[in-house]
RNA sequence: GGUGGGGUACUCAAGUGGUCAACGAGGGCAGACUGUAAAUCUGCUGGCUAACGCCUCCGAAGGUUCGAGUCCUUCCCCCACCA
């Protein structure tokens, strides 16, 4: 345990353990609200909340880091809002980092409600159609409003497929951006990410992760991937982002949230994820465990009385039942839903966490071999029960 | 006893001669979801079939018609009002 006089200034990344036989590490990112062992997997909590959770919920169960949002929380409450409450963390309660995302997911996911320019990116609001900007100033002026302890550049993120003119226009863009992200005023220990893009292209993604680590970043992450590419493109690009990128710097994958497909990432020497995947995969009642996910909404649960996943000691498989769950989803009831983003989330860490202890005694080949091998058996048995 | 209204699939509820195995909603079932416009969305939901398709079906029984959920007759049941 280090003491306060020693704490490391924000951006400090100490790699702790580097696998012998792979690129996987265990690290310890310092930020101003603390470190972050990774690798780690971050909630995402677009609007100031992991959707049902309570900050509370969050530390009991393992969550070091959760990401916010630029996009949202600009429209809504709004920054100098946000600002005047003290800051995204005592808005919302939580003590430990936060990492905001610059909006430029939104420049994929909102593309029929926005226009890309040279500058920046004109949307307009998905809640009452109001036209505004945001550039690379704009997106890093939010950010540092809102206080988090990682912002992340802002981004064009092209949609899958994409051709090589249009994913090399969305490199340049994503470049000339970070340029001028870099050189935006900060909150105080405030840490700046960039974001490698290119498509599919490997000479792309060489190029972007070269540039960014040419203007220099406390990190960098690996962008527009999982936008619905075919799994062995997806982890292609990944490595050909990763592997161009500094060693001693963190890395992050940005919406990553496939246990197997982030266990080859951390592989290739990936340090951070975040996925809508548990919290929103809960709300819509699938549940996860180690070795796959189930429905728990369907019929083969109602007289379940075994909790969700066994031997999981979250406070929903504590002391409920599947047979509980599925009858409060089914009759949608907000409890529900909670109680199984606790367990998804709480499944997340774990994995994690089981990750780490793995990596850190040498043994993650092993590891990752028993993990994919339970999960091809879970597959062949139809479901996550058993 | 009289008058009026009504009985349609798991439920509610459209449909008044063929385009009806039957709108719609709910429920049920299945699937999808990867930097959250998502407690959302999609599909199926009479039986048999992998499918083409076949069979049964709109309170019951008869009838009219080339053809009836729809028209006619009788019967059974429910509701309202009047006695």
């Amino acid at each position: 345990m280090t003491t306060p006089q020693t704490t490391p200034p924000p951006g400090t990344f100490e790699i702790l353990h580097a696998d012998a036989s792979s690129g996987a590490r265990t690290g310890r990112l310092w930020t101003a609200h603390g470190p972050i062992e990774t690798p780690v997997f971050m909630p995402v909590g677009t609007q100031g909340t992991v959707k049902t959770l309570e900050p509370r919920d969050l530390t009991e169960n393992g969550v070091q880091v959760i990401l916010g949002n630029t996009y949202h929380l600009m429209l809504r409450p709004g920054v100098s809002i946000v600002e005047a409450c003290g800051g995204l963390h005592r808005f919302m309660g939580w003590g430990g980092p936060i990492l905001t995302d610059s909006g430029g997911f939104q420049v994929f996911s909102l593309a029929n409600l926005r226009k890309v320019r040279p500058g920046g990116v004109e949307f307009q609001s998905h809640i009452d159609g109001t036209k505004f900007f945001l550039g690379p100033a704009e997106a890093m002026a939010i950010q540092r409003g809102l206080g988090s302890d990682i912002a992340m550049c802002l981004d064009e993120c092209p949609p899958y497929p994409c051709d090589p003119q249009t994913a090399c226009q969305a490199v340049d863009k994503t470049l000339s951006w970070a340029a001028l992200c870099k050189r935006q005023a900060r909150a105080p220990g405030q840490l700046v990410f960039g974001i490698v893009q290119g498509g599919e292209y490997a000479p792309l993604r060489e190029r972007c992760a070269r540039e960014l680590v040419a203007i220099g970043f406390d990190g960098y992450a690996v962008g527009g991937v999982s936008v619905g590419e075919p799994e062995p493109v997806l982890l292609r690009e990944i490595d050909d982002g990763v592997r161009h990128l500094p060693v001693a710097r963190p890395r992050y994958v940005m919406g990553l949230g496939d246990f197997g497909q982030m266990v080859a990432s951390v592989a290739c020497g990936v340090d951070m994820f975040d996925c809508v995947m548990p919290t929103r995969h809960a709300r819509n009642g699938t549940a996860f465990t180690r070795h796959g996910s189930f429905p728990v909404k369907a019929g083969e649960y109602k007289l379940d009385t075994r909790p969700v996943e066994e031997g999981c000691g979250c406070y929903a498989c504590r002391h409920f039942s599947r047979a509980y769950i599925r009858h409060l989803l089914n009759v949608g009831e907000i409890l529900g839903v909670r109680l199984l983003t606790i367990h998804n989330v709480h499944c997340y860490m774990g994995f994690f966490r089981e990750m780490r202890a793995a990596i850190a005694a040498g043994a993650f080949e092993t590891w990752r071999r028993e993990f994919a091998a339970k999960r091809q058996e879970q597959r062949g048995a139809g479901s996550g029960e058993s």
